[in-house]
DNA sequence: GCCTAACCTTGATTCATTCAAGATATTGGG
DNA sequence: CCCAATATCTTGAATGAATCAAGGTTAGGC
């Protein structure tokens, strides 16, 4: 678990200026992964524990961004979902995502190292990554059929 | 080019009435591949020439979510992109998108039939398809790297 | 310690998509 | 051919993630 300082680390090598809401929100992403905005929003909030100021949500956004940017978190967006981020990054790792409950773990590259896979036809494109996404039902909802994406939601919370 | 009563067959196969807004969407997926759902608004209101009557912007939503149900068109959403719906089902293509004008391409399955990838480890999801998105810049846009998206739109207008 | 660009706050806005309620139309059976 | 049953469509409002805008605050180089 890495400590304050190393998030200012973090910062400092992508030439970001340290600031509260910033190693917040990385300690957030570092916490739990694939949560999305308002999560993060939330656990923000919650380890500020308002006594030492508030975190507005737009600021939340910015930095988000601004971390994306700097490649400090990957933001991932399975069809249908939120934004979600991430800390592993530059690892080209990929998602198994479940349909009923939209839970999203890792899965190592399915066939070698970035990028594990190359285009049959490109297109004329110039392709830097290639992204996989992998659909079906997490342990849970495969014994459960019938629990609803909601259900599931309250239950873990 | 499919006709009309091609169009009605397809919904009959699938148990799904046929109307004129569900005949017009077809056509539009068909005839305008990676069209979103705005496009394919756009598309059914011009064909119907407002002499047929018109389509209702919840019709289409309504309509592509059952065409989608019924496996007659495909729904596909890149990361930070509205859904977009197109006709090719059940052949496991894939695609590549531009990061810059958001352009979709279709590209053929990288390894085999479906389905194509196997994850290195399931984490316990039973996985039901792989599905791949390519990301880059077409090749428009990696020839005039500082045309924004908002001027690629404009121009293919 | 000061300055200035970078950053954050507050509050409003956008826009794809969905919800709701009631009207209309398709289709199988009489 | 007509009718009932219900699937589908229309109109109009609502939702909610994300962005925009304007102004105040602060980190970090000098």
């Amino acid at each position: 678990m890495p400590s304050t300082s190393d998030y200012e680390q973090l910062l400092r090598t992508v030439a970001l200026r340290v600031t509260r809401p910033r190693v917040a929100v990385l300690r957030a992403v570092y916490a739990r992964p694939h949560a999305d905005t308002d999560s993060i929003i939330a656990t923000v909030r919650a380890e500020a524990g308002d006594h030492a100021g508030r975190v507005s949500h737009q600021a939340v956004y910015d930095v988000l961004r601004a971390l994306t940017a700097a490649g400090l978190v990957r933001r991932i967006q399975p069809a249908g979902s939120v934004a979600r981020y991430e800390s592993r990054t530059g690892d080209n790792h990929h998602h198994v995502v479940c349909r009923t409950c939209g839970t999203i773990a890792d899965v190592d590259c399915a066939v070698g190292d970035t990028p594990c896979l190359v285009a049959s036809d490109d297109r004329g494109f110039e392709i830097d990554e290639a992204e996989v996404v992998y659909w079906g039902l997490c342990p849970d909802c495969s014994t459960q059929p019938d629990r609803t994406a909601r259900q599931e939601l309250d239950r873990r919370v």
